[in-house]
DNA sequence: AAGCTGACTATGG
DNA sequence: GCCATAGCCAGCT
């Protein structure tokens, strides 16, 4: 457990400024897909920890902004991105998509797995 | 020990 | 695209 969660801040501390991902990236990055909620779960750990994690770059698939109420005060995580750039509107981050950082394609693991075929069209 | 909950996601209708 | 369901893992009651 130690492991996963320390591979898990470890992902997170390597978002850069001004990027967001999502719980479900990370937990794909980690090889488990379904495990996004861990991944959740080790952000709302991550507050009683000595290092510091930027876990208000982590929302959800929607780039909506799920944790705010966790960082103390709501309106922490949306001040904390709008600090570093980003656009709020409606606890949700605009242009999203623009702004994501896969973590499995900027750190180059060798999990990296490519979506390029398409598994319904591709019908084998 | 069993069941519920949660900062989630994918899938089917 | 929205709603309901199911799968997922760890911690708490």
């Amino acid at each position: 457990m130690n492991e996963l969660y320390q591979r898990i801040y470890d992902i997170v501390r390597q978002i850069p400024p001004g990027r967001v991902t999502s719980y479900g990236a990370i937990a794909a990055c980690l090889g488990s897909s379904g495990g996004a909620r861990l991944v959740g779960w080790a952000m709302n750990a991550s507050h009683h920890l000595p290092c510091t994690i930027p876990a208000h770059r982590v929302v959800n698939r929607h780039g909506l902004l799920t944790g705010k109420h966790h960082f103390g005060t709501p309106g922490t995580m949306q001040e904390l991105l709008e600090s570093e750039g980003l656009t709020i509107v409606d606890d949700q981050i605009v242009h999203f998509a623009d702004h994501f950082w896969n973590p499995a394609k900027e750190l180059e693991n060798p999990f990296t797995f490519r979506i390029d075929i398409d598994p319904k069209k591709e019908q084998i």
